[in-house]
DNA sequence: TAATTTTATGCATACGTTTTCATGGTGGGA
DNA sequence: TCCCACCATGAAAACGTATGCATAAAATTA
C-alpha cells in the first residue's frame, strides 16, 4: 500500500547469473577470481550486477568460507581516551586487512566480560584483541580452550601462551627521570593509581629503583599510591593535596598516567602553586587530553594508535598460522613528548 | 605434530543431536523453543551441549534467518570524547537487544564513508545509526534505496524519510544566556567553530535571537566564528586571544561546544586573564574533558548516553515495523552542568 | 475399546555462497 | 588429420542452521 519505498528483494548471486545468461559459479568465479574469464562473459556479469543493485551477502560467504569478516576488541570503557585511541588503531588495521570492528566494552564488569567472548565465539571470530587485563582470570583457561587465538595490549601475559603488545614501562619511567633530572631535579615525587597492574607495578618499581641508581634519595612520604578510589582524575587530585600537605615538597612529580597527573594539576593549580614555576609534573600515556590541559602536560607517550595496529598485524599472523606458532611479546618504545608543564629548577 | 592444543573440530548441532541420540531438528527446537520438548529429552541435550562444548554459530543461524546481529554505527572520530560516549550509549543498547556493535570510524573522510555503507550493508545489516552528519551527500539517496532504516544522531534530517535524536540546540543556548543573565551578566561573547552543520547554525542563530529578547547588545566583534581550522581547541584557543584583543571585553563568554570553551580557557590564562573571576566561560556538550580542566567547565550537556540508547530503540522500532513508518525527529532537553567557570559579576 | 485430540519428535528443504570436478570447445604440434 | 593440452563454463555438493509438515505416541473423550 505504501508507494514510498519499493522494498525490492536483496538480489542473489543467481538473479545475476539469471540476468547476465551464465551460471551462478561463473559469477562466483568471476567475483573472486578464481578462474579464468572471458571478457566478454565479464561484462555482462558486470552489467547484471550493476542493474540489479547485487551486493554479495557476507552472511552466506563466511558460513561457505567458515571465517568470519569482524574482528573483537575488547575494552573497559570506550570512553577513556587510552582505550579509543586504541580503538582507532585497531579499527584502522583491521579494515586494511578486511576486518570489520566489533565493540566489547565490558565496562569493567566481570561478569559482561565472559559473556561477550561467548558472543564473539558464537559470530564466529577468529581471533581475539583484548585491550586490558581481564578480570576474571578464569576466562584464560576457557580461551585457551577454544583455540582461539587472541592478541593482548598493555597487558603482561598471564602464562607463555598469550602473544601481546606492552610499551617498555621501564624505559618510560628512565627517560622521565632522566629528563627531570637534565632540568635540575632529583627531589622528585611518584603518585600511581592502584597498582593492581603489572604495568603499574613495574613503573614503581622502576621508579625506586632508577632513583636510587641515579643517586637520589626516595623519600617514603613522596611515594603516593592509592589504594582505593577509581576514577584516576580524583586519585591525582587527592594524592596531589596530600602531597602539598607533607613538611617537604619536592620540585618534580611523576605520575603513573595522565589522568592521574591532570588531578594532581588540579590540586596543585587550586592551592595557588604554580605549574611548572613551583613544581614541575610529568605525565604517562600522553592521551589527548594532555594537551589539551594548561599548562600542556609533559608526558610519556605510549603509542596507542601505533600499538593498536600492531597488535592486529601480529593476531593476523597468529590466525593464519596453520600450526601453533610461538608466543611473541612485543615491546614498544614509549617517547618524551615535551610541553609546557616542566620547568627547570631555579 | 603440536600437543599443546588439541584443536578440536567445532562441535555443530548435529554433533549435540547424535550425542543426545536425537535429530538435529529437536535441538533446534529446543534452542530456540519452538517446539515442546520432554524434560527427559532436556536433560540429554543439555548434557550434550555440555560435553561437546556446543556453541551456537550465528552466521549460520544470521543466513538462514536473513537477519544480522550486528549494528553498525558510524562516527567521524571516535577518538572525539563525544562520539566515544554516545558509541557507549549506543553500544549498551544494542547489546541489550542482542546486537553487536560494529564501530564504523570514517575519520571525516568523505570517500569511506561510502565503502563503509557498502561493507555494512554486505554484512546485512538491518539498520544504521549515523552519529554525525555524513560529508558526502549523495549518500543519502543510496541509502533510501536499499531501504534500510536508519537513525540519525546530532543531526537535522536532510530531508523527511529519516528518523533523527537532537538535543534541543535553541533551549540550551537559551538556558546558558540566562544562567549568565542571573550571575549579572549581559556583556556575554559568543565562539564557535565553523557553522557547517544545522546545530551549530541554530546555536548561533539562538544565541543572537535571545540576547536581543533579553535587551542585552549584541556586538559583531564578540560574536566570533571560525572559518579555516578543524581542530576545536586551536580555534577555540585562537578565538579567545582574539576577544582579548578587542577593545571592550564581554564579562562571559559561551562557546559552541566544549573543545573550543577549552581552546578558549587556554588563551584567557596564558594572557593572565583569571577564570571566572575576570571573564566567565559556557561550554557545550558536557564531554568528560570539561570537569577535568582548572577551573572546570559550566556547560550544557547534551546527554549523549541516552541519546545514543534511545537512537537504538528508535531504530529497532523502524527495524521491526513491516510497513514504512512515519519518520520522527526526537528532541531530548539539554541541561545545565554547574561547575567553576562561572562567577557572578562583580 | 475405539475414536479423537494433543504432545513430542524427526524428515527434508532452503538460506546464498564457495569450491571441486567434469565437460565441451579451441588451437597447436606432429 | 589426429591427439593432447588448455581454456571457459557449469553442475552439484556442501557450510550450520531454522522451520513447515508429517508422523508416532500418548492422552483424552465417548
Amino acid at each position: 500500500m505504501n508507494l514510498r519505498r519499493h522494498d525490492k528483494p536483496k538480489a542473489t548471486m543467481r538473479d545475476v547469473a539469471w540476468e547476465a545468461g551464465v551460471a551462478q559459479s561463473t559469477v562466483s568465479h568471476y567475483l573472486n577470481k578464481t578462474a579464468t574469464v572471458t571478457p566478454e562473459t565479464k561484462r555482462k556479469i558486470r552489467e547484471a550486477i550493476k542493474k540489479m543493485d547485487y551486493r554479495p551477502n557476507m552472511v552466506a560467504r563466511n558460513l561457505k568460507t567458515r571465517g568470519s569478516s569482524i574482528l573483537p576488541l575488547f575494552v573497559p570503557d570506550i570512553t577513556n581516551p587510552f582505550y579509543s585511541e586504541l580503538a582507532k588503531g585497531v579499527a584502522d588495521a583491521a579494515r586494511r586487512k578486511g576486518f570489520d570492528l566489533v565493540l566489547y566494552d565490558t565496562g569493567y564488569q566481570r561478569n559482561r566480560e565472559g559473556d561477550y567472548i561467548e558472543m564473539a565465539l558464537r559470530q564466529q571470530a577468529g581471533g581475539l584483541v583484548i585491550g586490558y587485563n581481564l578480570l576474571d582470570e578464569r576466562l584464560w583457561d576457557r580461551l585457551e580452550q577454544t583455540s582461539t587465538p587472541a592478541i593482548l595490549i598493555d597487558v603482561y601475559p598471564p602464562n607463555d601462551l598469550w602473544s601481546s603488545v606492552v610499551v617498555d614501562n621501564e624505559e618510560g619511567i628512565r627517560i622521565a627521570v632522566d629528563y627531570l633530572s637534565r632540568l635540575g631535579h632529583h627531589d622528585i615525587a611518584y603518585l600511581s593509581e592502584p597498582p593492581y597492574l603489572l604495568p603499574l607495578i613495574k613503573r614503581q618499581r622502576e621508579f625506586i629503583r632508577v632513583m636510587k641508581e641515579r643517586g637520589f634519595e626516595v623519600r617514603r612520604e613522596w611515594i603516593l599510591v592509592e589504594k582505593q578510589q577509581v576514577n584516576r582524575v580524583k586519585i591525582g587530585f587527592t594524592l596531589g593535596k596530600e602531597l602539598l600537605s607533607s613538611p617537604l615538597r619536592p620540585t618534580a612529580v611523576i605520575t603513573s598516567s595522565d589522568l592521574v597527573a591532570i588531578g594532581a594539576l588540579n590540586a596543585f593549580l587550586s592551592s595557588g602553586i604554580k605549574v611548572p614555576s613551583e613544581i614541575s609534573l610529568v605525565g604517562f600515556d600522553d592521551i589527548i587530553l594532555a594537551s589539551y590541559v594548561h599548562p600542556s602536560l609533559t608526558t610519556i607517550r605510549q603509542p596507542k594508535f601505533d600499538m593498536g595496529q600492531r597488535s592486529v598485524e601480529i593476531l593476523m599472523k597468529l590466525m593464519s598460522a596453520s600450526d601453533q606458532e610461538t608466543p611473541v611479546v612485543e615491546i614498544i618504545p614509549p617517547q618524551l613528548i615535551e610541553r609546557h608543564s616542566c620547568a627547570g629548577v631555579r
